[in-house]
DNA sequence: TATTTCCATCGACGATGATCGATATCATTC
DNA sequence: GAATGATATCGATCATCGTCGATGGAAATA
């Protein structure tokens, strides 16, 4: 047998582990917002105040080409932050009413925990 | 000149694009929150209460080696999420008060803004 | 129906990122 | 100071991601 360090490493600590579903859909939503494209998407509805917002906004204010708009809209509609809507050949893209607000809550409830 | 078609495209949106920089650090910080493992760590500490958690704690939890706890670790400090203290030959990591109250601040509060 | 326009999908390529074995560093112990 | 143990860094490998040209589909127009 070894005797203890000096300096004891740590006392274990077991709360639960993130569930792996759990995990799972917060890397999604993570991963959604972490290019800078997506998120000059977000900018742009959020300052459009939640109305809709054509696809033939974005290509110049992300100075990227067309099929990689689409590319990115599609990563946010499937990680549920936006909302899709065609009208005649036009394509539309709205805030999905309360996704940000939840993730913003989630992260500062999980904080609220945490003493200063 | 071509007339304008019978569903009129969009009224443009021309609000201010994000900084450069602003959107810069902002993907930073959602690329360190978008790995199922620093999820893990990230969701340790807050179980931890803030209180510091030694390096050997994360290996075990989150079943890689030990340069990759290491490499995570290290992505975390760096997105200014975490803060490292070194007693020993051991390593000891807590959140960074307020990082994450910050950053649901920010998503909550630009969501504010948006009519349900 | 042919043409045009808008947008999505496909396929390929280059870049970025996660992982790990090997090695380095540093403090502790012998 | 040699040996041990904990952690960080390096270098290579493999997977994932962003990008774009080419193509496809659907609606509007001629």
């Amino acid at each position: 047998m070894k005797e203890l360090p000096l300096v004891e490493c740590c006392t274990p600590i077991s709360g639960p582990a993130l569930a792996p579903g759990e995990a799972a859909d917060l890397e999604r939503l993570f991963k959604a917002l972490a290019d800078r494209h997506r998120l000059q998407i977000l900018n742009c509805l959020l300052q459009a105040g939640g109305e809709s917002v054509c696809v033939c906004e974005f290509q110049p204010l992300l100075g990227v080409k067309q099929p990689t708009v689409s590319h990115h809209l599609k990563q946010l509609v499937e990680a549920g932050l936006l909302d899709r809507e065609k009208r005649g050949t036009y394509a539309y893209y709205r805030l999905r009413p309360g996704a940000l607000e939840r993730l913003g809550g989630l992260l500062s409830e999980s904080a609220a925990g945490v003493p200063a």
